[in-house]
DNA sequence: GTTTAAATTTAAACATCGTTTAATTCTTGT
DNA sequence: ACAAGAATTAAACGATGTTTAAATTTAAAC
């Protein structure tokens, strides 16, 4: 594991270990954009790095350390995202939420897929900071589902504890088809946001369901 | 690989090998699923197989191939199982589709949950039997969809060939999370067909909704 | 400025696992 | 019974995550 005193001090060694502690992990986080988690191998990133591999586990951690901080580090970045979601009315905060996530995923489409992919597969997300990350993002949907219905535009004849987790499935099942190549970027907006807003008419009233419908067909077809 | 020969004639020498081999994919699956087909270790199939590792190699192949001669045996199984839930009405397809399923990964739980795992990140689903096993699975959701517009329960505002993959990613994602430990297989059950009946939900007419409606209730509930 | 003690980095080795090779053993057809 | 071929085996190979113990570097004390 890391080491405790890592930049407790401003002292040269401790600057120069904070910089290559960074090294390490920017070059992991490449190495894994190139060809996933488990191809990364410590000995190349070692190498990259221009360090031993010794010093990665004094500096970093092994395998699944390494990892541990990237996923958490990632974890934060999405937390942020769907903080800045939470607008009226509630399909637009849906589809912000997507669309940022989309865009925030195109700044390195590649290593995020790869991330995603380790991140499920080491259910790493769900012991991120303490408290199951899957939890706390499912939150979001339930609450913006029961002002929904106080709004007038959802029916309530499914409760928004029900509702909610359908609508985070929609957007983990796309996540996931794009993360594994089933479709790009573009496929994963599309496929969450039909996934989400069908959901939604699931319970809807007319007026809403309406607006719903024309949104899911501008999808399907454009 | 395998041998081409394997059993082609009656012989003594034959009838053993492929003894061999079914000893040999017997233990493979018990010990996948006790610990996951990633902490199956070919000396130990060996020798809970009573034999060394090269002959494994020889009549089986190496731990892809395992898997994939597992995973094949498995696909077919479910073939047979979706075939047998083509009935009317609509719902009542699906819920026994999703009960007769839940019935088979009962009979040995601990097992189909690791080759759900293994098969999903393997991406070996996707190429079993030759083409894509997605392709076909979600053929009948969107089939059956199309029946429900004709019949009128569905109004067809939303196109078959959108509803359809929706209603197949609620069982997906179900599936996913029970193998993943979420919920347990009465969780996957119900979890599967909320989702399903949500999606039919979204586009069906009033007196089907409602019937959809009082399943979705007594699923929240019961 | 030199010395000392602690911490970091390093080279090398360890342990495990999937896989392959070359020799041995066994079955089968004549 | 015997020769040919096929299956099985013991042993080794190569790759990879991880750890150990020695060497090196740094920060502080005198």
């Amino acid at each position: 594991m890391a080491v405790e005193t890592l930049g407790s001090r401003e002292s040269t060694r401790s600057k120069n270990m904070a910089k290559r502690r960074e090294t390490i992990l920017r070059e992991a986080r490449t190495l894994i954009a190139d060809e996933g988690f488990e191809a990364l191998k410590i000995r190349d990133l070692a190498a990259r790095a221009g360090l031993t591999v010794p010093t990665i586990y004094n500096l970093v951690g092994g395998k699944n350390e390494i990892l541990a901080v990237i996923i958490e580090e990632m974890v934060v970045q999405l937390r942020a995202i769907q903080n800045a979601a939470d607008i009226d009315p509630v399909e637009e905060s849906f589809a912000k939420l997507i669309n940022d996530l989309a865009d925030h995923f195109a700044t390195d489409e590649a290593f995020f897929r790869a991330a995603f992919i380790a991140g499920d597969r080491s259910g790493l997300f769900e012991q991120s900071s303490g408290e199951g990350i899957f939890a706390h993002f499912v939150q979001q949907p339930i609450e913006a589902c029961a002002r929904a219905v106080e709004e007038g535009l959802l029916r309530g004849q499914i409760s928004p504890a029900v509702l909610g987790p359908q609508i985070y499935g929609c957007y983990r099942l796309a996540r996931q088809d794009w993360a594994n190549g089933y479709f790009d970027l573009d496929g994963f907006r599309k496929q969450a946001l039909i996934g989400v807003f069908l959901c939604l008419a699931s319970d809807a009233k007319p007026a809403f369901r309406e607006r719903l419908m024309d949104r899911i067909a501008s999808l399907s077809n454009g």
